[in-house]
This record gives C-alpha cells, sequence and structure tokens, in this order.
RNA sequence: GUGGUUGUAGUUCAGUUGGUUAGAACGCCUGAUUGUGGUUCAGGAGGUCGUGGGUUCGAGUCCCAUCUUCCACCCCA
C-alpha cells in the first residue's frame, strides 16, 4: 500500500533551479548587512509559547502554531480543563510554539544576554518563520524573514542606516522601480490630536493604512464605523490627500501639527534622517514620505518604513521601524530598537514576475566529461581531477551510457561544456571540448581546456 | 477564523443533459543513428479521475464530508 506524499498546507520544497535563485538574494541581503557592521544570529524554530503569546495580538496569537507536549501529553489534562474548551486546555498540553517572526525572539535574546552584549548591539538574522495563516499568492504559512535590527541606541542614524541598506540591497538585486515608504508613529499620534480624534490612534491607523487599497471614501467610513466623529473625519481628509515633495509635504504638517508636541517630535525626526541621508549622497534614495502608512505591529513608536516594488501584483517586500520598549515585556525596560526585514520569498516573487534574475543566479555544473567505454572513463576520472584541482565545477556521468545519454544529461542540467573522451583522445592527448550551447567542438589539450574555462 | 474557488497521465489542460474501453499537447522510454545532445520521423509506457462516503441499472460528471489550490475579508513578509 503506497500513498501519495503531500506537503503541509501553505509550505514549499525549493529545487535546485529556485535555491539558486534564492541564494542569490540571501547572498545580497548578507552582503549588505554585513558590510553594515550587523553579525548573524540564529535562534530555535521553537521557543516556548510564553515568550511567544501576547505579543503580537490576539489576532496573533491565533496564528501561533503550537507544537504538542511530547510523551503522553494528555497527562497533564483533566476532563474539567477539556469541557472548558481550547483556551483552557492548550497550556496543559503545548508548551512550546513554531516562532511567528525572529524580532521577539532577537528580544528574548537580548534580554537573557545582555550583560555580555556590547550596547548598541547589531544582528542580523535570516531563518524561517511559521504563521497558521490561510495561505495566498505571496502569503505562505512558512516562510523566511531577513532581519537587521540594533537594539540599545536613540540614534537617528540607524533610520538613515536602514534606507541606506534598502538602496544597496535592491541595486544588488537589479530592482529598479520601488519606493521606500517612511512615517512616523508620533505624527500619527499628532494627527490625531489635531483632527481631534485622541486616543482613538490605533483605529486611526487600521482605517487609513488601507487607503491604496479601499479608496478615500470608504476609508472614511471605516472610520467613522470604527468611532471616530464625522469632524474629525472630515478634518483628516485634507491630510490624507497630501502631496508634492516630501519637503512640501512636511512643511505643510508643521503647520496642522503646530499644537502637537508629539506630532512635530516625529517631523523632526524625519528631518533628521533625510538630512543625514544627503551625506551619503544616493542619486536616488526612492524614499518617500507617506502619512498614510501606519502598519500593524503595534510595537513601533518611532519611524516606520514599508517598501513596495512597483507594478507588480505583489504587497510589500520589506518593513520596519522603531520600537522604544521591545524588551520590557521581558523585564528589560528601556531598550529601543530600531529594525527591519526582508521578506525573501515575495522578493523572489517580483524578481520572477519581473524577470530579472541574472544569469549567475543558475548556477550549475560547467563541465561534464562524456565517455564512451571502460578506459575512457577512467581517463576521464583523472581529467575530473585536474578539473576540481583548479576549481572548476564538474562532473562525469557515472554510469556506462550511450553518449546521446549523456549529452541529454548535460542539457537538462544546463551544464555549458562537455569533454567528449574516446580512445582518440586518448591516443593524441587531445579531448573533444564542446560548448553545448553554440555545438561548437574542438580538440585540445587539457591544459588548453584549463585555460579556455579560466576565461569565463 | 469567515465566504468563495480549484483538483483528471510526470506537466499544462480537454472530457457534451450522468451512458461502451477517459483523450490531446509537451515531457519520458525505445529505435532510425554501436563516436556526439538540442531538430525530424516511427513506435511505446504511463490514469485507484485528490481522498472517503452517498444517490443511480450506470458517476470523471450529481450530493455530502475531508484534504489541497487559488481568491476576497481579517491580518500580514
Amino acid at each position: 500500500m503506497s500513498q501519495k506524499p503531500t506537503l503541509p498546507k501553505g509550505t514549499r520544497d525549493f529545487g535546485p533551479a529556485q535555491m539558486g535563485k534564492r541564494n542569490f538574494i540571501f547572498s545580497a541581503i548578507k552582503q549588505v548587512f554585513e558590510k553594515y557592521g550587523f553579525m548573524p544570529l540564529e535562534t530555535p524554530a521553537m521557543e516556548n509559547l510564553s515568550v511567544l503569546t501576547g505579543k503580537y495580538g490576539d489576532e496573533g496569537d491565533q496564528l501561533l502554531f503550537k507544537v504538542l507536549n511530547s510523551g503522553d501529553f494528555l497527562s497533564k489534562a483533566k476532563e474539567t480543563d477539556f469541557a472548558a474548551g481550547s483556551k483552557q486546555l492548550l497550556p496543559k498540553i503545548s508548551e512550546k510554539g513554531l516562532k511567528y517572526d525572529l524580532t521577539v525572539p532577537f528580544a528574548r535574546y537580548v534580554v537573557m544576554n545582555r550583560h555580555d552584549l556590547a550596547l548598541p548591539f547589531k544582528r542580523y538574522q535570516i531563518q524561517p518563520v511559521w504563521r497558521a495563516d490561510r495561505p495566498q499568492k505571496g502569503r505562505y504559512r512558512e516562510f523566511y524573514q531577513c532581519d537587521a535590527d540594533v537594539v540599545g541606541t536613540n540614534s537617528l542614524i540607524c533610520e538613515t542606516e536602514i534606507i541606506l541598506m534598502i538602496n544597496e540591497v535592491f541595486a544588488k538585486l537589479g530592482i529598479k522601480d520601488f519606493d521606500i515608504k517612511i512615517n512616523h508613529r508620533k505624527i500619527l499620534t499628532g494627527i490625531t490630536q489635531a483632527i481631534g480624534a485622541t486616543g482613538k490612534e490605533s483605529d486611526f491607523c487600521v482605517a487609513i493604512d488601507k487607503l491604496d487599497k479601499i479608496g478615500i471614501d470608504k476609508v472614511l467610513e471605516e472610520m467613522k464605523g470604527r468611532g471616530i466623529s464625522e469632524e474629525a473625519t472630515q478634518k483628516a481628509l485634507p491630510i490624507l490627500a497630501l502631496t508634492g515633495t516630501i519637503e512640501e509635504k512636511i512643511a505643510h504638517l508643521k503647520n496642522i501639527l503646530q499644537n502637537s508636541e508629539e506630532g512635530l517630535q516625529g517631523i523632526k525626526d524625519l528631518e533628521e534622517i533625510l538630512e543625514t541621508l544627503k551625506t551619503f549622497d544616493l542619486d536616488q534614495h526612492h524614499v518617500d514620505f507617506d502619512v498614510t502608512l501606519a502598519r500593524g505591529l503595534s510595537y513601533y513608536t518611532g519611524a516606520i518604513f514599508e517598501v513596495k516594488v512597483n507594478n507588480v501584483s505583489i504587497g510589500s517586500v520589506s518593513g520596519g521601524g522603531r520600537y522604544d520598549d521591545l524588551t520590557g515585556v521581558f523585564g528589560v525596560p528601556d531598550l529601543s530598537g530600531v529594525g527591519f526585514s526582508f521578506g525573501v520569498d515575495r522578493i523572489y516573487d517580483v524578481m520572477e514576475e519581473l524577470d530579472i534574475f541574472p544569469e549567475e543566479a543558475r548556477t550549475s555544473t560547467e563541465v561534464l566529461i562524456i565517455h564512451f567505454d571502460d578506459e575512457s572513463k577512467k581517463y576521464g576520472l583523472s581529467v575530473l581531477n585536474q578539473l576540481r584541482k583548479v576549481g572548476i565545477k564538474s562532473e562525469i556521468y557515472p554510469d556506462s551510457a550511450k553518449p546521446k545519454k549523456q549529452f541529454d544529461y548535460a542539457n537538462k542540467k544546463n551544464i555549458s561544456y562537455t569533454i567528449v573522451i574516446g580512445s582518440d583522445e586518448i591516443a593524441t592527448q587531445k579531448l573533444s571540448f564542446k560548448n553545448m550551447a553554440s555545438g561548437q567542438q574542438e580538440k585540445l589539450t587539457l591544459e588548453e581546456i584549463l585555460k579556455q574555462l579560466s576565461k569565463h
């Protein structure tokens, strides 16, 4: 009885072709992170549920994958727990969960190791995370995040450096048309004060975050639905419709927020970030100030970012922001951090949609050795040894097979060159070196072949 | 979590109001070609129709459940 194997919902295999492309993205990100002084960190796939729960809101808790206790997981549960429902039963049968993002495990790490850390601590982390979400295009239940965070400094240089890193990574990847949207949590707070909806900040944010998706009318409707007064929504209207350059928007908002100390502080932060950016003289920084950017995660308290690639059907590919008190829930207050994350799976989808993966992302074997009989196969092994000694990615067809089969193998693996060896080649010491793309073939000594290959 | 959608050969898809033995293209294998792949030609293999029930004389087709896919909402990378 054989059964067809299947994958769990929302998970994927990555074949060699995909991995070549994925690694291309990973290494671009890694190089940039390290160039900016971030050090790698890895944390376990599982965390204790006490670490994870309550950090992402009720919605987030629901999306956590819980791991059943090992052994007799029912042993601690009583009938009364079972009768009381899942919420009561859960802690009795599950103590661990798969991590939901990289920021909370990072905060946990900082707290556990704070005496050893050189503050400010800069780390990057590239690992899979899991969410029990319903999958869709660009949304998976297992996906990779690439986080870089700095903790232990309030300096806005960090924010500027995030903008620089995003620019560098996208330049490496060849993504040209994108916007780094930036906003500030304090500006959002300021706006709610200015329009007379103080305290309604999170309702306000949830509503305006949808602006580009559902349009201004529906946003105003949603605000009313969330208990923001008619008068306030009317006041919000011109603010949400702000246009012009970053400088113009800032000037305008300064006026609107003149009575909000918090709002003005947010503006000041933004100005400083942009001012610092100037000293790095980028041709184009892709930054756009977007007052409607809110972002869901509630722990952000300062600048917030989101990156959108234009003219593709994928949502944001990167996001982040500053959080003043991330480690507070673990008993270490007043440690400010700022960080952001690249969504590799989405960047992959974007690059696939734009068809901009370079040839180098499709690395394969460079040379296949093809042989006709046992003698030439044996001779081929010594040739193979020479190729590998100089670092050429090479392999020999391991079985004795017809040349057609061996050539088919080379085609299928997209191998650029073949070296064909038979009795003639052994006798003359001149090997048949074939370019698989052009079909051209010439008889060369091994040394000449090595010279040819080193050019590529 | 709510509502909808999808599933037929390795892959992409046909398959009539329920009616004989479920098709095509591409891919795969063999040969034409025993020292040369991509092209061409000839032949061949490959399907518990997602899974489990039900209705019917008869189900790929209708009904129910379940899994999966994609989409919208919620939320998010």
